[in-house]
DNA sequence: GAGTGGTCTAGACCACCAG
DNA sequence: TGGTGGTCTAGACCACTCC
């Protein structure tokens, strides 16, 4: 293995400490830094990415968090023997993308796209009044093609630049994207874990043969913190058999 | 409110960090920093807690994961206007403390503990040869008497100081605070979560009247983290109606 | 004792938000 | 325009692990 590399970093995105992040999974992805491999000292490894000894502390802490590295005080950073491909519930991204990142092609069927008024549950859900206008979104998603979770979201009316904004919504965008450029990011979600007997509307629509239980993902997403307005509620129901729900907790 | 308040760290425990976060959460608890407060700029407030600006960045954030402050660029950091009283399942700690977390009285029924082998499933979750001998725990774990939660962990025996040293586990005891005083710490955990249907000997456990799906937690235990040994892996069954499982997540 | 990660500091510059 | 949080740096000292 090739123990001399050094890398530039391109200087464009978001933080130093993630570019440099980016650049330590590709080298792992690439097999530069094999499984087990002893990583540079800090100082050393900190002078080879250009940055300074806290930016890659920041980063190597990111690299760990997706369980990609190991420190041990005293011995060294260390690759994990092996590293999980992608990442657990605890980080918050699109469907779309967390089916990607899984290494499988995300698809969507039977999108629509409604305006509705809140009704209580919903409004209580969302924080507004009972009656207040909503866009409602629903579709299934696929996983190379085979339905692994049915997807409702709904985001008021009145946090949107114009009540028309989602009407157009394309069936592979990604509404956390589409939601960011209208100015409403989703940095945060409170999420409850409810495990569900499907009903025949949800088994037909992810074509389930049997009645197994499903796991359904409430969540009440939130542009910054709690406390902001809830920019997005959502109730989504996955096939743990055709997709694995994980988690990483930490003491 | 009193508005020119300043305090002292006790030197022990922890980081200054961690302890400069505790400072401001009992000042938040006091009602000192009342819900919707701006706190003083960083540098200001840095000064008062006679930390460096890095470290009290270090105590806000870690504020902020819990929820308790907000911050806003350009603006200020505020105390958050509805802070929620206790964790979700992102963090690890014991079923019982987690109970006790929410305001309610951890209890424990049908405690047993047994030496067995591991079975092939068995060994695959916790790295190690089929056969090998392992510690089994089972017990009922109760919130204010009534059952939660159906628990099963194991640990493998040669990770014991000594064969027999959970065989007096009491029925009140921490697992997690018994095996870090085993040198044996958890401090990260990978989980599944499944969906499932209860059977005849878990509905009779949990004394369910319906056979409503359980939310079963399938975990891997790490010291450190993963790559590792397995310290534990343990088979919670949570009704969730009972219950609720909450989870948040970050993006 | 030599080398590692763990922590903390002081100071700088920037991007953002409000008046 | 002035104040806020967001980022980054260089350097220091400590605690731990291993030889």
């Amino acid at each position: 293995m090739d123990t001399n590399w050094s890398v530039r970093l391109d200087p464009e995105t978001r933080t130093l400490g993630s570019r440099a992040a980016s650049r330590l999974r590709e080298l792992i992805r690439d097999g530069v830094l094999a499984p087990g491999t002893r990583l540079p000292a800090e100082p050393e490894l900190a002078r080879r990415l250009g940055v300074s000894r806290p930016t890659l502390r920041a980063a190597v802490t990111e690299l760990i968090g997706d369980l990609l590295l190991v420190r041990r005080r005293g011995v060294g950073t260390f690759v994990s023997a092996a590293p999980r491909p992608a990442h657990g519930l605890e980080r918050l991204t699109g469907t779309g993308r967390d089916i990607a990142l899984r290494g499988q092609r995300p698809g969507t069927t039977g999108l629509r796209v409604r305006h509705v008024l809140a009704n209580p549950a919903l409004a209580a859900a969302l924080c507004v009044e009972p009656g207040v206008p909503v866009v409602q979104l629903t579709r299934t998603r696929t996983a190379d093609g085979v339905p692994v979770a049915h997807c409702a979201d709904w985001v008021p009316t009145d946090l949107l630049p114009e009540p028309g904004a989602l009407d157009a919504f394309g069936a592979e965008e990604s509404l956390h994207d589409r939601l960011a450029a209208l100015g409403l990011p989703l940095r945060q979600a409170v999420t409850r874990l409810v495990p569900v007997v499907p009903d025949a509307d949800l088994r037909d629509r992810l074509d389930l043969a049997s009645d197994a239980p499903l796991l359904l993902l409430e969540q009440r997403h939130f542009p910054v913190a709690p406390g902001d307005r809830v920019a997005l509620f959502s109730r989504h129901w996955y096939d743990t058999a055709r997709i694995d729900l994980q988690l990483v907790r930490r003491g």
